[in-house]
DNA sequence: GTTCCGCATGAATCGATAG
DNA sequence: ACTATCGATTCATGCGGAA
C-alpha cells in the first residue's frame, strides 16, 4: 500500500476547501496563537481570534469523518494581567457549529518558558482540546499504553483484605476497583495528562512542538493508512510524525519559507526515512499546490 | 496573638452574609460539583449551576480583601460524552460581575487508580481558578519553593567565561542569562502546575482534596494571622491546614453530619495539634452558628 | 563507541520609560 | 491618561563537541 503526504502552500482558509467531505481521520493542529509569533503570522488579535477561527472550524467539521477527532492545541495569553477568554469562547462557540467538546488534555510542558514575576509562575501547561462530531469515534487506547508507574509497585506488594475483592466506591456512584487485577500488569493506560519537554532546538520554527505530542495523538485515534491533517503545519512535525508512523497526511502551510524547509525534507534524497516513495507534484490547476504522494 | 477558626453550620448562600466586607485574604473551595454530592445542596443541576453559583461569589466578592485571591477548585462532568461547559460559563460571567481571572493553576493528580472506559482515559487533572478583586494583591512566592533541578548539579560544577557574564540571545528577543546567578541556588521558583497524589485516607467525605493542595495557596496567598475562608467547608481540610499554619479561619457546611465531625475534631481535646486555644461558642442570635475561639 | 560537559534556546510577562 | 517600546528576569533540555 502506497503512502501519501499532501502538502498545501496557501492560507487554510481557502485551501482547506479542496479537501473532500468526511476525508480525514484526524486533525492535529496548533494555530498561531492571538498576538503571539507576529513576525511570522498576522499575529491575530485578541479581540478577532474567535471571528477568525470559526470558518476555518466549519470546514474542519466537514472534511473530518464521522469517526474522526480533532486535536487542538492552544493557550491563552495574559492580556493585562489577566488570561484572556478567546479560548473559553470559541469552544462554546464551536459547539455551536455542531462540534462536541469530548475532552480536555493537558501538555505539561517539563521545561517551560523561564522568568519570574511579582504575581505569577512561570506557565508550565497547554491545552488539548478534543472536539468530535460524534459521541462514538475511533479511539486505539491500546497505543499508547504506558509502563505501570512505581506507585503500583508499592501499592500491590501489601494487598488488604479489601483489595483482593472488588471494593465499591462508598459515594455510590457505581464505580468499584478491584485492585489484585492489577497484579503482574507491566503496562496500563495513560491519564488525560501529556508530561513532555519541548524541544529546544527547532531552529526553524520557534513554535514547534515536541514530536511526542503528535505521535501520541495520532496513535491514540488513527490506524496504519488512515489519514492525518495540520492545517497549521509550520515545520512539519505533525506530518513527518504521522509519515514515520505509516500514515497518510496532508499539510497546509502559508509561509513559503516553512514550506520549502518541509518539502525538502520530505523529497526523495532520503526516502528511506519514511519507508515510502515520495514525490513532488506541482498541480498546475491550483498553482500554488504540491502533492507528495 | 491569638488564631480563631469559626465554623458556620448553614448554606453559604446565607451564611455569608454574617462576615463583613473586606475581611478575608483567602478564599480555598472546592463547591460541590453539578450533578454531584446531591443531597446536599440538592444537586444542583448542569444547567442552573452558573444561576446558582453567583450569588455566592458576589458575596466573596464582598468579603475578600481588595488584595486577597479566591482559589475556585473546580472540574466540569462528563455529560453525556462529552464534558459540560459551566465552568467557562462561569468565568465569563464572574469576570461580569467584577472578578480578574488572574490565573488557572492545574492540580495535577499524580496516583489516580487505574481504570478504562472506552472512549476517554481517567481524569488526572483538575482546575484551581485563581480570581482577584485588582490586579495587585498579595503574593509570597518564596513559600512555595522547590529543589532545584537535577539539572543543576552538573551544569554549576564549572562555569565557562559566558556563564561568569550575562550572555544575550542571539535571536534579539531581549533574553538573556546569568549563569553565576544561580550559584548555590537550592530553591527554585514552581510553575503553575501542582503535582500532588491524591489521599484515599478520607472516608468521610467524597469530595476531599488532599492537605498539599490548601497548604500550597495558604501559603503562596497569605502570611500567618491572615484569614482564610472556606465556604464549602466539608471535611474541613482548609481549616485544619489554616490552624496549622497559624493562620485565622472561617468554614461553613451545610451539612450537620460533617459539621459535627469537624467541630469534634476541633475541640480541646487535642488542643496542642493546633498551638493554639480552642473554644466553641453558640450563638445564640443565630441559632446554627458556632465560633470556635 | 561512550560518557561528560558546555551552551543556546524557548507560543512569556512585567514595570519603567518614552511618545 | 493612554499606548508603544524596551530592558530585565529564569530553568530545563537536547545537541554537539571534547575527553
Amino acid at each position: 500500500m502506497e503512502l501519501r503526504t499532501d502538502l498545501y502552500l496557501g492560507d487554510c482558509r481557502e485551501e482547506l476547501q479542496y479537501l473532500p467531505d468526511n476525508s480525514i481521520d484526524l486533525i492535529f493542529t496548533s494555530p498561531p496563537y492571538a498576538d503571539q509569533r507576529k513576525s511570522t503570522y498576522g499575529g491575530i488579535s485578541v479581540d478577532e481570534y474567535v471571528e477568525w477561527f470559526l470558518p476555518i472550524s466549519n470546514e474542519l467539521l466537514r472534511v473530518l469523518k464521522p469517526t474522526g477527532t480533532f486535536i487542538l492545541n492552544i493557550k491563552e495569553k495574559v492580556v493585562d494581567g489577566e488570561r484572556s477568554t478567546y479560548v473559553m469562547e470559541l469552544i462554546l462557540e464551536m459547539r455551536k457549529q455542531g462540534w462536541f467538546w469530548t475532552e480536555e488534555f493537558i501538555w505539561h510542558k517539563k521545561n517551560c518558558f523561564p522568568g519570574k514575576w511579582s504575581n505569577r509562575f512561570r506557565d508550565a501547561w497547554e491545552r488539548l482540546l478534543q472536539f468530535n462530531k460524534n459521541k462514538k469515534f475511533n479511539m486505539y487506547q491500546d497505543a499508547v499504553r504506558v509502563p505501570i508507574g512505581d506507585w503500583a509497585k508499592n501499592r500491590l506488594k501489601n494487598l488488604s483484605d479489601t483489595d483482593k475483592m472488588r471494593d465499591n466506591a462508598k459515594n455510590g456512584s457505581g464505580f468499584g476497583k478491584n485492585v489484585s487485577n492489577w497484579l503482574g500488569r507491566e503496562m496500563v493506560y495513560p491519564t488525560n495528562v501529556v508530561h513532555l519537554s519541548t524541544e529546544c532546538s527547532n531552529k526553524n520554527h520557534s513554535a514547534a512542538f515536541p514530536e511526542g505530542l503528535p505521535e501520541w495523538f495520532i496513535g491514540l485515534f488513527t490506524k496504519e493508512y488512515d489519514t492525518v491533517l495540520d492545517p497549521f503545519m509550520g515545520s512539519g512535525t505533525t506530518n513527518f510524525v504521522a509519515s514515520r508512523m505509516s500514515r497518510n497526511s496532508i499539510g497546509i502551510e502559508i509561509l513559503p519559507e516553512y514550506f520549502e524547509i518541509v518539502k525538502e525534507k520530505l523529497e526523495p534524497k532520503e526516502p528511506l526515512l519514511f519507508n515510502s516513495q515520495v514525490n513532488i507534484n506541482e498541480h498546475t490547476e491550483y498553482s500554488r499546490r504540491y502533492a507528495i504522494r
